[in-house]
DNA sequence: ATAAAATATGAATATACGTTCATATATTCA
DNA sequence: TGAATATATGAACGTATATTCATATTTTAT
């Protein structure tokens, strides 16, 4: 038996559900990657970020200036976005273009907003 | 004229999008309200302890032990996930039953997980 | 009432993270 | 080539955060 079964002695739902263990450690892996990446979302800037991206392709610099950030900051941030794959960027000339990555990006943003608005 | 487009001098985006300064204002407070629930969901731990939820609701100590984290430790983490409205307690005897919040908290964490694993 | 069990909480510590500053790399233009 | 612009990066510093430890609170059982 799942040694976790044997040193607890409150509610029954453990005894009644004995995969709950097992189902986890599925998720173990993934927890991290997960926690990952909403660590990545965890950041106000980054949210504005993200925020501007919906709307518009913008470089880094447009980014900076409208955000009020450091040009430093925002590529530093930009780091981060992209190596959570959230954003994606494209070069040209001197300027790195950023895109949101992917439809989930925009769909974990609006269902965030749906939870923290109407709650 | 906003600030904003004072002191660049790069893509044209802004310029294209005169609006992009006000759109964002918007998102102003939403992007710490945002920050602040994906940071609550930017911890391995609790990205695990919401594995669980998803499934089963389930008490502190069960958590504790299944997890292999020490009553102290989940018991400050719960406290965390319910201030940000990711779950809701029962309490019934001495024992206080975690739920998951709402279906947002369920959906965040699906879509999040469809990044990680087929990104 | 006393003991045991479940949960919560405050202080302390160790680690993670975001910014700034200085600087490096790359590209455009004169 | 040299100057200017855009971006990236490493070190350092201050702050936030997750855990542990000790302890408080609440409830159940004897």
């Amino acid at each position: 038996m799942d040694q976790a079964f044997q040193s607890h002695s409150c509610g029954d739902v453990l005894n009644n559900e004995p995969h709950v263990a097992e189902d986890d450690i599925l998720e173990e892996e993934k927890a991290a990657s997960l926690a990952e990446l909403f660590r990545a979302m965890g950041d106000t800037n980054r949210m504005r970020i993200i925020g501007l991206l919906l709307h518009h392709e913008l470089c880094v610099h447009d980014i900076a200036v409208l955000l009020g950030m450091s040009q430093s900051a925002v590529s530093h941030q930009m780091r981060s976005l992209r190596q959570m794959r959230l954003v994606k960027s494209r070069k040209e000339g001197r300027h790195v273009y950023y895109t949101l990555d992917d439809d989930h990006v925009r769909q974990v943003f609006q269902i965030g907003l749906e939870h923290v608005e109407c709650g």
